[in-house]
DNA sequence: ACCTGTCAAGTCTGG
DNA sequence: CCAGACTTGACAGGT
């Protein structure tokens, strides 16, 4: 099995490289002329895309091919301020760019909406700011001209005292979104509602490809075991590829899953500085006989920093080693 | 250069 | 019905 490891959005080893500097609603106003307040969120959107393409290079130089965006590349783009505004024709060029070094070297990128995005929510006015939110992102990423290897995920949302009524109010909510928003999605389990098997359930109902947050699975779960659902969450994955072996160089879109490490046993939900290799390496040796292809991205503080170490210590063990810089393989035993 | 409070957005809990 | 917690990177304003 070859293990493919990325990270999220900011890099600890390249400095000064953020995409996710911001202007807030405050200062937006208070700069009094509309129109160059404007051009500032532009500017600030440029350079958050230029430096988005600089850490994609550094992913590059390192092997790095999965990775995803920043949600905040464009300053306050679906705030009501800004009714109106259309950024993402404004810096068309900027997400050319950025979207042809993606296909050239063949990466996996993705977007995840934070959790604002909420399909199950039982208001009319939240429903709708998720509607915009996800048509933005999904627009981000034609405007890169990237095709439905490049996915948005999500999580299901709140419970609202009744989580079956919640979740078939989601399944509905899916349901009004536009077909070119629903291939693009993705969901995933979360740590305080809807476990792996609950998300699980829903992704086969609405024919969505589900990617498994292990942390997440640990703190909030029914009792199962990751590996016993596997076969289930891997088969979500086989439709959900694009023309792969052009854009991606693969056969298939392969699987995807979170990894993180509780920061401490009073808060095991709060992300650690950096990835444990034990229990992942576990779970890996558990689905490797019926998994080619696994792609791992690394939620840690210390983003591609923990990625490089996660590597070194996977590749440590004596089963495993390294294909290179950010991968790994299972040897069989 | 460094520190602290605040920030667009949602949900949950407790009063 | 409303305030505060939750959580994250970065701004804003201070020293």
């Amino acid at each position: 099995m070859i293990v493919r490891l990325g990270y999220v959005a900011m890099s600890t080893v390249v400095s000064n490289a953020s995409p996710s500097k911001t202007m807030t609603a405050a200062s937006f106003i208070k700069l009094g002329d509309r129109e160059a307040a404007i051009r500032k969120l532009e500017r600030i959107g440029a350079e958050n895309i230029h430096n988005s393409l600089r850490l994609l290079r550094h992913n590059r130089a390192h092997d790095i091919r999965l990775y995803r965006f920043s949600s905040k590349l464009i300053p306050l783009m679906t705030h009501e301020l800004l009714d109106g505004w259309d950024p993402i024709a404004v810096l068309k060029e900027e997400f050319a760019g950025l979207g042809a070094y993606v296909r050239e070297h063949k990466m996996r990128t993705s977007f995840h909406p934070d959790h604002f995005t909420v399909l199950s929510t039982p208001r009319e006015e939240v429903l709708k700011n998720s509607y915009k939110d996800l048509e933005r992102h999904c627009a981000m990423l034609e405007a890169m001209g990237l095709n439905k290897n490049a996915k948005c995920n999500i999580h299901i949302g709140g419970s609202y005292g009744d989580k079956e009524q919640s979740m078939e109010r989601f399944i509905r909510n899916f349901g009004g979104l536009d077909e070119t928003v629903r291939s693009r999605l993705t969901l995933e389990n979360d740590d305080k509602t809807y476990t792996a098997a609950e998300t699980l359930e829903a992704c086969e109902r609405l024919q969505v490809p589900m990617v498994l947050d292990l942390h997440h699975h640990m703190v909030n779960h029914g009792g199962e075991k990751p590996e016993e659902l596997w076969p289930r969450i891997q088969r979500t994955w086989e439709e959900a590829g694009e023309d792969t072996e052009a854009s991606l160089g693969m056969p298939y879109l392969p699987p995807k899953i979170h990894i993180s490490s509780p920061k401490n046993g009073r808060d095991a939900r709060a992300h650690a500085d950096y990835v444990e290799a034990g229990p992942l390496a576990e779970f890996l040796r558990r689905i490797a006989a019926d998994t080619p292809v696994l792609d791992v991205m690394i939620e840690a503080k210390m983003k591609d920093g923990a990625l490089f170490r996660l590597k070194e210590d996977l590749a440590a063990l004596p089963d495993i080693e390294a294909a290179d810089q950010a991968a790994i393989k299972l040897k069989p035993v």
